[in-house]
DNA sequence: TCGATGTATCGACGTATGTCAATATATCGG
DNA sequence: CCGATATATTGACATACGTCGATACATCGA
């Protein structure tokens, strides 16, 4: 008797919720970028300018740039122009986010 | 008076540690693969053979095998050979070393 | 042993991604 | 206004990734 096979799939993710669901998780799915979040979260106040990124990560300044553009259209990052500098900041409650959207089963799989 | 560029950045993540948590989130970090994930999750026992996901998934057999050997590699899923099939399943200890990576600061950010 | 069925691998294709140098934009100090 | 500094954008490049068809491998039933 076969067991395999069965009609099971409901309560799963449908197509929009795993496409944005996989948003947040391909712009921290990258070494740089976890690493530029956890000095970010690491910085006094929580916050630091991109100028200060560039030496520890060994990167250029458009690559920087170009994480942080990540980072920011991801939510997962907020930033505000501080004169000539711009002030980067984690966004806690995205990265709540994705907790959430990993708890036990993926979804709310209690 | 410059309030930027303070010589921060201390526990912060090494290259090492980045690289390993890149690897798991790149893993999830696909919208099928969330999918296939969430199915495990919602079947009954946990567990589902890969030719269930393939009509659901809208996907030839050869990409379903290629998204459950990246899960498997990455640690995330567990498979067991039985008669013809190979029974898939969920390692939630691993998606919990995922959010506890991501825990507040991504790091232990108390 | 042979055919059927589920799974894995291979080769190929188009697309996306990380990186940089060069350049443009923005802001401050003088 | 001009030079200096921080940031953003552009264009280019090599690599990685998702997908498929074709094919090989594994296992069961007859």
């Amino acid at each position: 008797m076969d067991y395999c096979c069965t009609p099971l799939f409901e309560g799963v993710l449908d197509e929009a919720d795993a496409a944005e669901t996989a948003l947040m998780l391909t712009a921290l799915a990258d070494p740089m970028r976890l690493r530029i979040v956890s000095m970010l979260a690491a910085a006094p106040d929580g916050v630091a300018c991109g100028c200060d990124l560039e030496a520890p990560l060994g990167l250029s300044q458009p690559t920087v740039s170009h994480h942080l553009k990540v980072l920011r259209e991801a939510g997962l990052v907020a930033n505000e122009r501080r004169g000539r500098w711009v002030h980067y900041r984690v966004v806690p409650e995205r990265l709540e986010e994705i907790r959430l959207a990993l708890a036990p089963g993926v979804r709310e799989f209690v």
